[in-house]
DNA sequence: CCCGATCACTTGAAGCGTCAAGTAAAGTAA
DNA sequence: TTACTTTACTTGACGCTTCAAGTGATCGGG
């Protein structure tokens, strides 16, 4: 990369491993609510989520798994566990049938619903109440800059 | 949980969309950049560093089980597949038995030497560089914040 | 109309993390 | 000493994600 690396500075460094350490203990800690309370991931409450919010609670794969931040091939086998939860079903487009059309069941919507509020509760409790109105501003913008930075383009920078 | 959850604000929900996808997008950077240049993921970086960083270049098992922020069993398993690339020793503590000592081999202090120059400016790159000197402040508290509500108590809250 | 290319997705194998069970050393109490 | 508990770690099985290869459906050129 370079023969005199720019090293990190305390400031930086305090940073750096506040961030190391969110980032590796708030994706447990609600994997693991939603897995205590729901028995689902939370790359599966996403994907229910997502479908959730979808015009007749159906999407196209390839936008379910962007909204899911997710590859394709990872939802699709999850996307095959909720089928066999019942949770999902799948159907070809009529339109093109390279395209598959996840759609949400009635036993999924439920599903959904059940689990919402204590998710939200979760995630209120983690990050935020914890933090006040101005520092959820700021993490918006420094979420989206990383974001950015990262995956330039990707998705939804919003 | 509760009967009548608080939902979401507008710019509550944005601060959280914004943070997921970091929480997503961010690791999968950090463990890509690793994994090409230097073939080893982000965790096995962790102990490799925390290792360099240690008197004697040397561990307790649990102690750097912490430091990484993984638990004891996964870091068994790392430190199995480190020793088979040579990078790291393990031996019991002459003075607790019950204790196993993790060593850096010459050959891991090497590894440590060439990666960490490529993996700092894969920091600098992702989250220093696109954020502000008050916006690295802001994220360090923040961080602080969120893993404290996560994990009351965990390591070092600094 | 045909054939190759492209697109959207699926599938199977390999690797890593987690959980539960197991092992060995040290502490404790009779 | 012996037996029981605790501590620190290891191990094996299982589930999930990733990667590479494969399957159809559709498009585009001749």
């Amino acid at each position: 990369m370079d023969d005199q690396p720019r090293w990190l500075t305390d400031e930086e460094m305090e940073a750096w491993l506040a961030l190391i350490s969110m980032l590796i203990k708030l994706p447990q800690a609600l994997d693991g609510q939603l897995q205590r309370d729901a028995g689902i991931s939370h790359f599966e409450y996403q994907v229910l989520a997502g479908l959730s919010m979808s015009p007749d609670r159906t999407i196209r794969m390839s936008e379910l798994a962007q909204l899911a931040d997710g590859s394709l091939s990872r939802l699709s086998h999850v996307v095959s566990r909720l089928e066999k939860r019942g949770w999902v079903r799948r159907c070809a487009d009529p339109g093109d049938g390279r395209y598959t059309l996840a759609v949400l069941t009635d036993d999924g919507w439920e599903k959904v619903v059940a689990t919402a509020p204590g998710h939200v509760a979760t995630v209120r409790a983690s990050v935020i109440d914890p933090l006040t109105k101005a520092q959820i501003r700021q993490l918006r913008d420094i979420g989206r800059r990383i974001t950015e930075a990262v995956d330039p383009g990707g998705a939804c920078p919003g």
